[in-house]
DNA sequence: TCCCCTATTGGTACTTTCTT
DNA sequence: AAGAAAGTACCAATAGGGGA
């Protein structure tokens, strides 16, 4: 009884702290953009961009790949519609050089109608996180269908890019923007989203998209509607596709990697025009945007970070995206329904150095989330935590090293790559956190729990705090020692060879953790007093 | 105009996860 | 089994501003 109770007022304040972010966030949207008239916003190519604002903002700029140098930004050429009604009378179109066409409609939803869905939109507890390449996404968002039923365990249409997987929910619980799903259908000429209705909501201007092609679903019509956004506005910025195969080599330059750009001709063969391109626009509330189908195959769009509006609640941008293309179905959403914390701007990560960390314990194993999490080691992809200011944190060693002993190891890594952060460490005596990690091949592997979930993806165990004792640089024959305040002269292409050495200020000895890893590597359960030590450790230490 | 310092940006490497 | 990725953030190179 009194349990239920407290469920039941727990959900009220719920209620009321969303009503009270919701009517925060309308009172801010509602409130007349002050910051337009008097800001100026000269970026560096010298543009001045306040001066576009109260117009149709799209520009655009090329440079030669042979010279590497960008032109300046220019106005891009807006052109009427070939199609005039009375639907498209407004509308204006950008035809991309290497095909497809951006159709921008400007004012599509007045003030009133942007309050109104964006409170239906925030108030519906629908928005969700996803995550993408190992980290959450950059913002959250969810998917509507006229199709999709209320039952959450039935297979709905659904929406799936890398490995987000979006099930719908019903476009009719949310009326205002169902109403306007048919009014935006009308207007593109698009009888039905088939493949959905798609509210993303980025928190600040830290929030972001990459650069990516709504190709995934046969996608023929996107379209976008801007609901809020923040004021300087937020850039779309639009580039040709990177094609997969490229030998920059070949071509004279020196760069590697697959960015350069070439284009496939009507008969099969790849050709480059040298040329790269770039195009931004800067749409405002209200305002709504189309892509085709054929834009998404020559070109990406990305909405990239904005510094200015960045952890702030004023840098919110809301947007509608409303697809059309190959209808799917799906059994599964791999989201997490969002808290009212997962639509506050998100905190900056901060660097801890040392042992001091909830829940991390010498010798045990960890999943790449849970460190991330912890904030015990912050990178998804790449071994060193830290930077060259502030030091280096952590790292994973995933690479055999003949010379490891446990108590000491080295790690080579280039300055591009973390090496400068570890100089930094070394250079303040800074202790760092050491996981190995079972993609490690010698005696040191770190081991799955046998209870732990099944899962192909690296474990990490937890080796206590290493100190550096010393780092030289290989440079061919030569051998450079770095250890002292050197590291500017250090070529960043070179192998800096750190020496660790396992720390004093650990909580336990080395050699006590040794014993103990071995023995849940043995027994596959939990070591927790010293009595389970002695009882299990073998007399001499064997590990493989 | 040159120099020096700071801010911005473009290029890049990185691991895990998932698909083909 | 191979390969690509709707991401992250380091860091060098570059641009821009201010002072001499």
């Amino acid at each position: 009884m009194r349990q239920s109770t407290a469920a039941a007022s727990k959900l009220k304040s719920n209620d009321q702290q969303l009503s009270c972010v919701t009517n925060r966030i309308v009172a801010w949207y509602q409130g007349s953009p002050k910051k337009t008239a008097n800001s100026k916003i000269v970026r560096s190519n010298g543009i001045d961009r306040s001066k576009d604002e109260s117009e149709l903002p799209a520009s655009s700029r090329w440079r030669k790949i042979s010279t590497g140098k960008w032109g300046p930004w220019q106005r891009t050429e807006l052109t009427n519609p070939r199609t005039r009604s009375a639907l498209t009378q407004k509308s204006r179109q950008i035809h991309l050089p290497r095909g497809g066409t951006v159709t921008i409609y400007p004012g599509l939803l007045s003030k009133t109608q942007r309050a109104t869905l964006s409170q239906e939109l925030l108030s519906s507890n629908l928005f969700r996180q996803y995550e993408i390449q190992g980290m959450p996404e950059p913002r959250v968002h969810f998917l509507l269908h006229e199709q999709a039923t209320d039952e959450p365990e039935a297979p709905q249409p659904g929406y799936r890019y890398g490995s987000v997987r979006m099930k719908a929910c019903p476009l009719r619980g949310l009326p205002k923007l169902c109403r306007l799903s048919k009014i935006v259908g009308k207007r593109a000429g698009v009888e039905s989203w088939n493949i959905g209705v798609n509210p993303v909501f980025y928190r600040d201007g830290k929030d972001r998209i990459g650069a990516h092609a709504d190709d995934d679903q046969g996608e023929s019509c996107i379209l976008s509607v801007i609901v809020a956004s923040p004021i300087p506005l937020r850039r779309l910025l639009i580039q040709p596709k990177p094609t997969k195969i490229v030998d920059r080599t070949v071509l004279g330059t020196k760069q590697k990697g697959n960015k350069r750009l070439k284009l496939k001709t009507g008969n099969g063969d790849i050709v480059d025009d040298g040329v790269d391109e770039q195009h931004e626009l800067r749409l405002g509330p209200g305002d709504a945007y189309c892509m085709d189908g054929e834009m998404q195959e020559h070109y990406v769009h990305s909405l990239p970070p904005d510094e200015h509006s960045k952890g702030s609640v004023e840098g919110r941008r809301i947007i509608v995206v409303f697809r059309s293309g190959t209808q799917k179905v799906f059994k599964k959403d791999s989201g997490k329904p969002c808290n009212l914390a997962a639509l506050e701007p998100r905190p900056d990560l901060c660097f801890t150095f040392g042992n001091e960390i909830k829940d991390l314990r010498e010798g045990d194993i960890y999943g790449g989330r849970q460190l991330r999490a912890m904030n015990a080691h912050r990178s998804t992809q790449r071994s060193v935590s830290g930077n060259k200011v502030m030091g280096c944190d952590a790292i994973t060693v995933s690479r055999d090293r003949e010379d490891d002993t446990f108590v000491r190891f080295s790690f080579a890594a280039e300055t591009r790559v973390g090496g400068g952060s570890m100089l930094t460490s070394l250079q303040k005596g800074y202790p760092v956190r050491v996981f190995r990690t079972s993609a490690l091949h010698n005696k040191y592997k770190a081991v799955a729990k046998k209870s732990g979930p099944k899962s192909k993806s690296n474990v990490y165990r937890y080796d206590g705090l290493y100190h550096i004792e010393s780092a030289v640089e290989e440079l061919g024959d030569k051998v450079n020692d770095v250890s002292l305040g050197l590291s500017n002269m250090i070529n960043r292409k070179s192998e800096i060879i750190f020496r660790l050495c396992r720390s004093s200020e650990n909580s336990v000895s080395s050699m006590r953790l040794l014993r103990r890893i071995v023995i849940e590597r043995m027994t596959h359960s939990k070591v927790t007093s010293n009595n389970d030590l002695r009882k299990n450790c073998p007399k001499k230490i064997i590990v493989n």
